[in-house]
RNA sequence: GGUCCUGUGGUGCAGUUUGGAGUGCACGCCGGCCUGUCAAGCCGGAGGUCGCGGGUUCAAAUCCCGUCAGGACCGCCA
């Protein structure tokens, strides 16, 4: 598989302390790494020698050093993680000491002399052990994080992604180009980074919140398909998957591409990333799911469908009918009564229902439960409703005994967003997805536009340069709210993975798809000069999508933060805690850029 | 902008519900002993503004208010 890591033979050392085998033993070696630990025998001394790591070849490897030797005292008050190059030769270890826990563990080296390279102060926390540290410490101290371990191996497998990217994509035909980090501020989406000009006074560059406009530019300029993977920047709040400030996309764009073209290539490289860099499986193509069935039947338009579980609508069984006020009431207010089905939830506290109840409540939607206990039935629901409508209920989302049946009643959207997140949640909590399962899909026909509740204008409810369904004549003839747009989202196991479009490429369609949203020529032109001018040149029909590379990475490395494959992360309120950013700058600076720091606005 | 969780020697935690002496566990640190350990062991020791400020109380790590820091989420992310 791999090939060995070429070693440079030099006066640190010429052998990889984690390389060492019985086949070694008598061999003179010089290895160089930390002192990882030490068990001090008074007369004899034991040193765990840790090489570098990030390669199959790093590891550990035992050092016995004998009080004969000059430099065993340095070495007795050396701390741990200070870094040492030691010459000596390799010796077996006895059936008894041998250690069949180290890939080493067969031998040991006899250490015959030592070099102090640096010395390590008490650390701020264990670099070996299976303790975790805090969230803070390690990135405040993220290089001594990095020397436990999982984090380079990580990055190695970040390495592996990439590369793996960049060879697939160039026999796909795609050319890698990169595009500006200085640009110009956009008036849409995120809040921009800003650049200040010193060349300009009191103007602005903008890092790039993607190269959206610039890939759309690259077709107009011929290229048949471009990739890269892209830096972008966001001034907006942080998840636990999305990182504040940058993250990076494997940005792609294809002309004359249809969306199942698009489609197509992003199977073939998701298939192959999964098949050589981890051990799951998946199968392609990937399913196609409405956006609004999967609202619908998932409350959510990311769904993890590695578990069934679907949301039932009980509306017309139960709404209008019942005793129950809230029930009774739902179809006139417009509202709808939607269930999900608990498994073996029934004997949960109190606590857990009434957690999901206040979820609800915040969401605008009334919750309510069901227990089917063995011995009868339990919470709210079970008083208030007749027994044929409890069964009806248990019915609808197929409840046995055993099991508990969550309701909400509100809004259609609301009512199901709220049992999307319990739907998350009880995957989690109880086992339903098998972790090794990939279940990706195509989420597609999302809605064009979208109401604004403080205007009751439409607004553009993704990507303003995607293709209408229906072009111009559904501009013109349907209601804002029922037009599809050729945009889709690619999903994995309740991740959002990806967005794309087939783009709008046609200057007549983007004048009247901008004017729903209440945008005339000039705002247009205005807003996006380099894409309208270069619209009216002969632009060829294109689409793309922009894969999330930290999220498949996640995704593959089963991490719930993106933290933890990202080298040098932004903690949650974007500061670099290790760099100490973002910082005040000196007067000096600020002089040179025409700028003056005025104090926040009173609160 | 908002909601929730967390903050206790260098590290990870328990103690907070029900106020009563900085009480406890594990690791680390310092000193001593120890020639086959690999989480070495044994003995001894140091180390604390219980994040910070205010309040209630005879008495606050514990209750209340504010604030700071870390995390999760809502808004936001076309």
């Amino acid at each position: 598989m791999e090939e060995t890591r070429p070693l440079a033979v030099n006066r640190y050392r010429d052998t990889r302390a984690g390389s060492l085998r019985p086949d070694d033993v008598g061999r003179e070696v010089r290895l160089a790494g930390w002192i990882a630990a030490k068990r001090d025998h008074g007369g004899l001394l034991f040193v765990d020698l840790r090489d570098s790591g990030g390669t199959e070849a790093a590891g550990m490897v035992q050092l016995v050093l004998h009080p004969q030797l000059d430099s065993f005292p340095t070495l007795i008050a050396l701390r741990v993680e200070s870094v040492i190059s030691v010459t000596g030769t390799v010796v077996a270890r006895s059936e008894e000491t041998a250690n069949p826990r180290l890939a080493t563990g067969g031998v040991e080296v006899g250490v015959e002399s030592v070099e102090v390279l640096s010395t390590a102060d008490v650390l701020p926390f264990p670099v070996e052990g299976e303790k975790e540290a805090g969230e803070e410490a390690r990135l405040r101290y993220r290089y001594l994080d990095m020397r436990r371990g999982p984090v380079v191996e990580r990055l190695a497998r970040r390495a592996r992604l990439a590369q793996l990217v960049r060879t697939h994509m160039a026999t796909r035909g795609f050319l890698e180009v990169q595009t500006p980090i200085l640009t110009a501020s956009s008036p849409e989406g995120a809040r921009d980074f800003l650049v200040p000009s010193r060349l300009h006074p009191g103007e602005f560059y903008a890092l790039p919140q993607a190269p959206q406009q610039f890939k759309q530019l690259l077709m107009a300029g011929g290229v048949d398909r471009y990739f890269q993977i892209a830096p972008c920047f966001r001034d907006e709040a942080s998840r636990a998957d999305r990182s504040p400030g940058e993250f990076y996309q494997i940005d792609l764009e294809m002309a004359f591409a249809t969306q199942e073209d698009v489609f197509e290539e992003v199977e073939l490289l998701m298939s192959r990333v999964v098949d050589e860099l981890s051990d799951k499986s998946t199968t392609t193509p990937f399913p196609r799911l409405a956006y609004a069935e999967t609202v619908e039947r998932y409350g959510t338009d990311k769904p993890d469908l590695r578990f069934e579980l679907e949301i039932a609508d009980v509306t017309a069984t139960l709404g209008g009918r019942t005793e129950l006020p809230m029930f009774a009431d739902a179809p006139d207010k417009g509202q709808r009564i939607r269930a999900l089905l608990a498994p073996s939830a029934a004997d949960r506290p109190r606590k857990w229902f009434d957690a999901f109840a206040e979820a609800a409540k915040r969401l605008g939607v009334i919750g309510s439960w069901l227990q089917l206990d063995p011995d009868g039935t339990k919470g709210p629901l079970s008083r208030k409703l007749s027994d044929a409508e409890l069964a009806t209920l248990s019915e609808a989302v197929g409840a046995q005994p055993g099991d508990a049946v969550l309701t909400t009643v509100g809004p259609g959207g609301a009512a199901s967003t709220a049992l999307g997140g319990v739907r998350g949640a009880l995957g989690r909590e109880l086992g339903l997805a098998d972790p090794r399962a990939l279940a990706f899909a195509w989420v597609v026909d999302f809605p064009m536009y979208e109401r604004n509740p403080d205007t009751g204008g439409w607004d553009f409810s993704h990507n303003p340069f995607s293709m209408p369904q229906g072009g111009l004549d559904a501009l013109r003839d349907k209601d804002p709210g029922d037009i599809l747009a050729y945009q889709y989202d690619l999903v994995c196991n309740g991740l959002e993975l990806s967005s794309g479009a087939v783009r709008n490429h046609r200057p007549d369609i983007m004048e009247a798809a901008f004017a729903l949203a209440g945008y005339d020529v000039e705002r247009i032109e205005s807003s996006f000069p380099a894409l309208w001018n270069a619209f009216h040149f002969g632009p060829p029909p294109h689409a793309g999508i922009a894969p999330g590379f930290d999220r498949i990475l996640m995704m593959l490395e089963d991490q719930a933060n993106l933290r933890e494959v990202i080298a040098f992360p932004l903690n949650q309120s974007a500061r670099d805690l290790l760099m100490g950013a973002p910082s005040q700058v000196n007067p000096a600076q600020l002089r040179e850029l025409n700028l003056r720091i005025l104090p926040p606005p009173e609160a």
